[in-house]
DNA sequence: CTAATTCCTCTAGCGACTAGAGGATCAAGA
DNA sequence: TCTTGATCCTCTAGTCGCTAGAGGAATTAG
Protein backbone atom coordinates (compact mmCIF):
# COMPACT_ATOMS: atom_id res chain seq x y z
CA UNK A 1 0.00 0.00 0.00
CA UNK A 2 1.63 3.26 -0.95
CA UNK A 3 0.35 6.60 -1.63
CA UNK A 4 1.13 10.05 -2.24
CA UNK A 5 2.11 12.90 -0.32
CA UNK A 6 -1.00 14.83 -0.68
CA UNK A 7 -2.03 11.43 0.73
CA UNK A 8 0.26 11.29 3.73
CA UNK A 9 -0.70 14.35 4.49
CA UNK A 10 -4.16 13.78 5.09
CA UNK A 11 -3.45 11.05 7.33
CA UNK A 12 -1.10 12.74 9.65
CA UNK A 13 -2.44 16.48 8.85
CA UNK A 14 0.73 17.21 8.44
CA UNK A 15 0.90 20.18 5.45
CA UNK A 16 2.42 19.25 2.22
CA UNK A 17 5.19 21.62 2.54
CA UNK A 18 5.94 20.39 5.87
CA UNK A 19 6.47 17.52 4.50
CA UNK A 20 8.75 18.34 2.00
CA UNK A 21 10.46 20.36 4.38
CA UNK A 22 11.07 17.71 7.01
CA UNK A 23 12.81 15.88 4.54
CA UNK A 24 14.95 18.47 3.22
CA UNK A 25 16.56 18.67 6.51
CA UNK A 26 16.98 15.30 7.13
CA UNK A 27 14.44 14.65 10.00
CA UNK A 28 12.20 12.30 6.92
CA UNK A 29 14.55 10.57 5.10
CA UNK A 30 14.56 11.10 1.42
CA UNK A 31 11.15 9.38 0.13
CA UNK A 32 11.44 7.14 -2.96
CA UNK A 33 9.95 8.19 -6.41
CA UNK A 34 7.99 7.65 -9.39
CA UNK A 35 8.68 7.68 -12.22
CA UNK A 36 7.27 10.94 -12.79
CA UNK A 37 9.47 12.33 -9.68
CA UNK A 38 6.54 12.17 -7.45
CA UNK A 39 7.04 10.94 -3.55
CA UNK A 40 5.54 8.03 -2.58
CA UNK A 41 5.09 6.62 1.15
CA UNK A 42 3.81 3.46 2.97
CA UNK A 43 2.85 2.65 6.75
CA UNK A 44 6.45 3.35 7.95
CA UNK A 45 6.50 6.93 6.49
CA UNK A 46 2.74 7.69 8.20
CA UNK A 47 3.83 6.49 11.54
CA UNK A 48 7.14 8.36 11.70
CA UNK A 49 5.30 11.58 11.17
CA UNK A 50 2.72 10.54 12.99
CA UNK A 51 6.08 10.41 15.70
CA UNK A 52 7.16 13.74 14.34
CA UNK A 53 3.97 15.54 14.87
CA UNK A 54 3.29 14.44 18.21
CA UNK A 55 6.19 15.61 19.43
CA UNK A 56 5.86 19.06 17.94
CA UNK A 57 2.71 19.18 19.39
CA UNK A 58 4.02 18.48 22.86
CA UNK A 59 6.30 21.11 21.82
CA UNK A 60 9.75 19.40 21.67
CA UNK A 61 11.91 21.02 19.37
CA UNK A 62 13.52 19.37 15.90
CA UNK A 63 16.74 18.46 17.18
CA UNK A 64 15.22 16.27 20.51
CA UNK A 65 13.00 15.17 18.12
CA UNK A 66 15.77 13.89 15.44
CA UNK A 67 17.34 12.51 18.78
CA UNK A 68 14.17 10.25 19.90
CA UNK A 69 13.98 9.23 17.05
CA UNK A 70 16.96 8.00 16.75
CA UNK A 71 16.88 6.52 19.93
CA UNK A 72 13.51 4.47 19.00
CA UNK A 73 14.93 2.96 16.23
CA UNK A 74 17.67 1.58 18.51
CA UNK A 75 14.97 -0.63 20.59
CA UNK A 76 17.63 -2.65 22.64
CA UNK A 77 19.36 0.78 23.99
CA UNK A 78 18.87 2.24 27.62
CA UNK A 79 16.06 4.94 27.22
CA UNK A 80 17.93 6.95 29.66
CA UNK A 81 18.28 9.32 27.35
CA UNK A 82 14.82 9.86 26.39
CA UNK A 83 13.83 10.12 29.69
CA UNK A 84 16.79 13.24 30.34
CA UNK A 85 14.90 15.14 26.73
CA UNK A 86 11.66 14.16 28.38
CA UNK A 87 12.16 15.78 31.40
CA UNK A 88 14.40 18.92 30.77
CA UNK A 89 11.90 19.53 28.15
CA UNK A 90 9.21 19.18 31.15
CA UNK A 91 11.37 21.93 33.56
CA UNK A 92 11.36 24.33 30.19
CA UNK A 93 7.66 24.19 29.99
CA UNK A 94 7.32 24.34 33.72
CA UNK A 95 9.42 27.62 33.88
CA UNK A 96 7.38 28.96 30.91
CA UNK A 97 4.10 28.14 32.61
CA UNK A 98 5.16 30.58 36.08
CA UNK A 99 6.38 33.33 33.46
CA UNK A 100 3.28 33.74 32.04
CA UNK A 101 1.68 33.39 35.14
CA UNK A 102 3.28 36.26 36.69
CA UNK A 103 2.86 38.20 33.24
CA UNK A 104 -0.92 37.51 33.83
CA UNK A 105 -1.31 38.57 36.79
CA UNK A 106 0.45 41.96 36.04
CA UNK A 107 -1.67 42.66 32.87
CA UNK A 108 -4.58 41.84 34.56
CA UNK A 109 -3.89 44.29 37.20
CA UNK A 110 -3.10 46.79 34.74
CA UNK A 111 -6.47 46.00 32.60
CA UNK A 112 -8.30 46.07 35.56
CA UNK A 113 -6.72 49.67 37.29
CA UNK A 114 -7.99 50.93 33.82
CA UNK A 115 -10.80 53.32 34.75
CA UNK A 116 -11.58 53.19 30.63
CA UNK A 117 -11.77 57.22 30.34
CA UNK A 118 -8.54 59.10 28.78
CA UNK A 119 -5.59 57.96 27.77
CA UNK A 120 -3.69 60.21 30.06
CA UNK A 121 -5.96 58.27 32.73
CA UNK A 122 -4.89 54.94 31.68
CA UNK A 123 -3.18 52.64 33.90
CA UNK A 124 -2.27 50.88 30.91
CA UNK A 125 -0.16 53.06 29.42
CA UNK A 126 1.43 54.42 32.80
CA UNK A 127 2.27 50.95 33.80
CA UNK A 128 4.12 50.76 30.38
CA UNK A 129 5.53 53.60 30.68
CA UNK A 130 7.47 53.06 34.00
CA UNK A 131 6.82 56.58 34.80
CA UNK A 132 3.48 57.24 37.32
CA UNK A 133 2.78 60.79 35.52
CA UNK A 134 1.21 61.64 32.00
CA UNK A 135 1.43 65.01 30.74
CA UNK A 136 -0.17 66.43 27.99
CA UNK A 137 2.52 67.07 26.29
CA UNK A 138 4.16 64.00 24.58
CA UNK A 139 7.27 62.62 26.39
CA UNK A 140 7.51 58.98 24.77
CA UNK B 1 21.63 65.95 28.51
CA UNK B 2 22.44 63.71 25.43
CA UNK B 3 23.92 60.37 25.21
CA UNK B 4 25.25 57.54 22.32
CA UNK B 5 23.34 54.31 21.57
CA UNK B 6 25.91 52.40 23.73
CA UNK B 7 24.56 54.51 26.83
CA UNK B 8 20.64 54.42 26.10
CA UNK B 9 21.21 50.48 25.70
CA UNK B 10 22.98 50.87 29.50
CA UNK B 11 20.20 52.93 30.80
CA UNK B 12 17.17 50.78 29.08
CA UNK B 13 18.76 47.22 29.18
CA UNK B 14 18.36 47.32 25.35
CA UNK B 15 21.24 45.93 23.17
CA UNK B 16 22.60 48.33 20.53
CA UNK B 17 21.95 46.20 17.56
CA UNK B 18 18.10 45.81 18.97
CA UNK B 19 17.95 49.61 19.48
CA UNK B 20 19.10 50.48 15.81
CA UNK B 21 16.64 47.04 14.81
CA UNK B 22 14.11 49.25 16.19
CA UNK B 23 14.88 52.38 14.65
CA UNK B 24 15.36 50.41 11.03
CA UNK B 25 11.48 49.14 11.35
CA UNK B 26 10.10 52.53 12.41
CA UNK B 27 9.35 51.59 15.72
CA UNK B 28 11.92 54.44 16.64
CA UNK B 29 11.93 57.83 15.56
CA UNK B 30 15.26 58.11 13.07
CA UNK B 31 17.65 59.30 15.60
CA UNK B 32 19.20 62.71 15.05
CA UNK B 33 23.17 62.60 14.28
CA UNK B 34 26.70 63.83 15.40
CA UNK B 35 28.65 65.65 12.60
CA UNK B 36 30.76 62.04 12.55
CA UNK B 37 27.43 60.60 11.81
CA UNK B 38 26.39 59.02 14.92
CA UNK B 39 23.42 58.53 16.50
CA UNK B 40 22.14 60.66 19.81
CA UNK B 41 19.47 60.40 22.36
CA UNK B 42 17.96 62.23 25.05
CA UNK B 43 15.35 61.65 28.07
CA UNK B 44 12.77 60.93 25.44
CA UNK B 45 14.66 57.81 23.77
CA UNK B 46 14.95 56.75 27.28
CA UNK B 47 11.48 57.16 28.39
CA UNK B 48 10.06 55.54 24.71
CA UNK B 49 12.65 52.66 25.02
CA UNK B 50 11.47 51.72 28.43
CA UNK B 51 8.05 51.45 27.25
CA UNK B 52 8.98 49.19 24.34
CA UNK B 53 11.06 47.16 26.46
CA UNK B 54 8.18 46.74 29.02
CA UNK B 55 5.97 46.24 26.59
CA UNK B 56 7.88 43.50 24.61
CA UNK B 57 8.51 41.79 28.55
CA UNK B 58 4.91 41.53 28.78
CA UNK B 59 5.07 39.86 25.48
CA UNK B 60 3.17 42.26 23.24
CA UNK B 61 4.05 42.20 19.41
CA UNK B 62 6.04 44.68 17.88
CA UNK B 63 2.61 45.82 16.06
CA UNK B 64 0.73 46.11 19.48
CA UNK B 65 3.70 48.15 20.49
CA UNK B 66 3.51 50.55 17.40
CA UNK B 67 -0.45 51.09 18.25
CA UNK B 68 0.55 51.49 22.44
CA UNK B 69 2.83 54.46 21.43
CA UNK B 70 0.59 55.82 19.04
CA UNK B 71 -2.09 56.59 21.37
CA UNK B 72 -0.09 57.02 24.39
CA UNK B 73 1.09 60.26 22.43
CA UNK B 74 -2.48 61.54 21.74
CA UNK B 75 -3.34 61.66 25.90
CA UNK B 76 -6.48 62.95 25.07
CA UNK B 77 -8.59 60.37 23.45
CA UNK B 78 -10.28 57.26 24.68
CA UNK B 79 -8.20 54.54 26.26
CA UNK B 80 -11.12 51.82 25.03
CA UNK B 81 -8.16 50.76 22.25
CA UNK B 82 -5.89 50.16 24.89
CA UNK B 83 -7.97 48.02 26.71
CA UNK B 84 -9.19 46.00 24.14
CA UNK B 85 -4.97 45.33 22.99
CA UNK B 86 -4.40 44.56 26.35
CA UNK B 87 -7.82 42.63 26.82
CA UNK B 88 -6.99 40.00 23.53
CA UNK B 89 -3.28 39.53 24.95
CA UNK B 90 -4.44 38.46 28.09
CA UNK B 91 -6.69 36.43 26.58
CA UNK B 92 -4.06 34.77 24.18
CA UNK B 93 -1.91 34.30 27.51
CA UNK B 94 -4.68 32.32 29.17
CA UNK B 95 -4.69 30.24 26.20
CA UNK B 96 -1.08 29.17 26.60
CA UNK B 97 -0.94 28.65 29.83
CA UNK B 98 -4.12 26.34 29.15
CA UNK B 99 -2.35 24.76 26.30
CA UNK B 100 0.51 24.41 28.56
CA UNK B 101 -1.04 23.30 31.52
CA UNK B 102 -2.11 20.18 29.44
CA UNK B 103 0.93 19.54 27.61
CA UNK B 104 2.57 19.67 31.12
CA UNK B 105 0.40 16.92 32.49
CA UNK B 106 0.62 14.81 29.39
CA UNK B 107 4.57 14.81 29.41
CA UNK B 108 4.62 14.31 33.26
CA UNK B 109 2.24 11.08 32.76
CA UNK B 110 4.03 9.84 30.37
CA UNK B 111 7.69 10.45 32.61
CA UNK B 112 6.12 8.90 35.10
CA UNK B 113 5.55 5.90 33.51
CA UNK B 114 8.80 5.26 31.73
CA UNK B 115 10.53 2.21 33.93
CA UNK B 116 14.23 3.45 32.69
CA UNK B 117 14.90 0.54 30.88
CA UNK B 118 15.39 -0.24 27.40
CA UNK B 119 13.89 1.86 24.46
CA UNK B 120 11.83 -1.29 23.71
CA UNK B 121 10.14 -0.86 27.01
CA UNK B 122 9.99 2.64 27.47
CA UNK B 123 6.47 4.71 27.75
CA UNK B 124 7.62 7.98 26.42
CA UNK B 125 8.34 6.67 23.00
CA UNK B 126 5.27 4.61 22.85
CA UNK B 127 3.16 7.58 24.01
CA UNK B 128 4.54 9.98 20.90
CA UNK B 129 4.29 7.18 18.29
CA UNK B 130 1.06 6.15 19.28
CA UNK B 131 -0.60 8.99 19.26
CA UNK B 132 -2.11 9.30 15.65
CA UNK B 133 -5.80 10.85 16.67
CA UNK B 134 -4.66 13.58 19.04
CA UNK B 135 -5.67 16.56 16.97
CA UNK B 136 -4.75 19.14 19.86
CA UNK B 137 -3.10 22.19 18.85
CA UNK B 138 -0.33 23.45 20.48
CA UNK B 139 1.00 26.73 19.85
CA UNK B 140 4.11 28.01 21.98
C1' DC C 1 50.76 57.99 19.90
C1' DT C 2 48.81 53.82 20.37
C1' DA C 3 45.47 50.57 21.66
C1' DA C 4 41.02 49.56 23.09
C1' DT C 5 36.50 50.63 22.65
C1' DT C 6 32.61 52.26 20.41
C1' DC C 7 30.34 53.38 16.52
C1' DC C 8 28.77 52.91 11.52
C1' DT C 9 26.57 50.00 7.49
C1' DC C 10 25.61 45.87 5.44
C1' DT C 11 24.53 41.08 4.99
C1' DA C 12 23.22 36.73 6.70
C1' DG C 13 21.50 33.57 10.14
C1' DC C 14 18.20 31.58 13.71
C1' DG C 15 13.64 28.10 14.08
C1' DA C 16 9.98 26.09 11.97
C1' DC C 17 7.67 26.74 8.84
C1' DT C 18 4.53 29.31 4.97
C1' DA C 19 3.61 31.50 0.50
C1' DG C 20 4.03 31.98 -4.17
C1' DA C 21 5.96 31.50 -8.96
C1' DG C 22 6.24 28.71 -12.83
C1' DG C 23 5.86 24.43 -14.74
C1' DA C 24 4.79 19.13 -15.13
C1' DT C 25 1.66 15.41 -14.51
C1' DC C 26 -2.43 12.94 -13.16
C1' DA C 27 -7.54 11.60 -12.76
C1' DA C 28 -12.19 12.31 -14.07
C1' DG C 29 -15.82 13.83 -16.89
C1' DA C 30 -17.81 15.22 -21.66
C1' DT D 1 -9.74 12.20 -27.00
C1' DC D 2 -9.79 16.38 -25.00
C1' DT D 3 -10.09 19.33 -21.32
C1' DT D 4 -10.32 20.86 -16.78
C1' DG D 5 -8.88 21.05 -12.27
C1' DA D 6 -6.36 18.95 -8.74
C1' DT D 7 -2.04 17.59 -7.40
C1' DC D 8 2.67 17.35 -7.82
C1' DC D 9 7.56 19.22 -8.62
C1' DT D 10 11.55 22.79 -7.58
C1' DC D 11 13.01 27.09 -6.25
C1' DT D 12 13.09 31.42 -3.92
C1' DA D 13 11.69 34.48 -0.52
C1' DG D 14 9.02 35.89 3.47
C1' DT D 15 7.54 35.49 8.50
C1' DC D 16 9.09 37.37 13.67
C1' DG D 17 12.24 39.57 16.59
C1' DC D 18 16.10 39.76 16.93
C1' DT D 19 21.53 38.27 16.85
C1' DA D 20 26.11 37.70 14.78
C1' DG D 21 29.77 38.98 12.04
C1' DA D 22 32.54 41.54 8.47
C1' DG D 23 34.94 45.55 7.45
C1' DG D 24 35.87 50.11 8.35
C1' DA D 25 35.79 54.87 10.83
C1' DA D 26 35.89 57.58 14.89
C1' DT D 27 36.41 58.36 19.74
C1' DT D 28 38.53 57.77 24.29
C1' DA D 29 41.96 56.26 27.83
C1' DG D 30 46.50 55.74 29.17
Amino acid sequence: MVFSIGELSRRTAVKVPTIRYYEQIGLLPAAPRTDSNRRFYGQAGVDRLNFIRHSRELGFEIDDIRELLAMSEQPQSSCHKVDSIANSHLVEIDRRIASLTTLKAELARMISECGRGRVCDCRIIEVLADHGQCRSEHRL
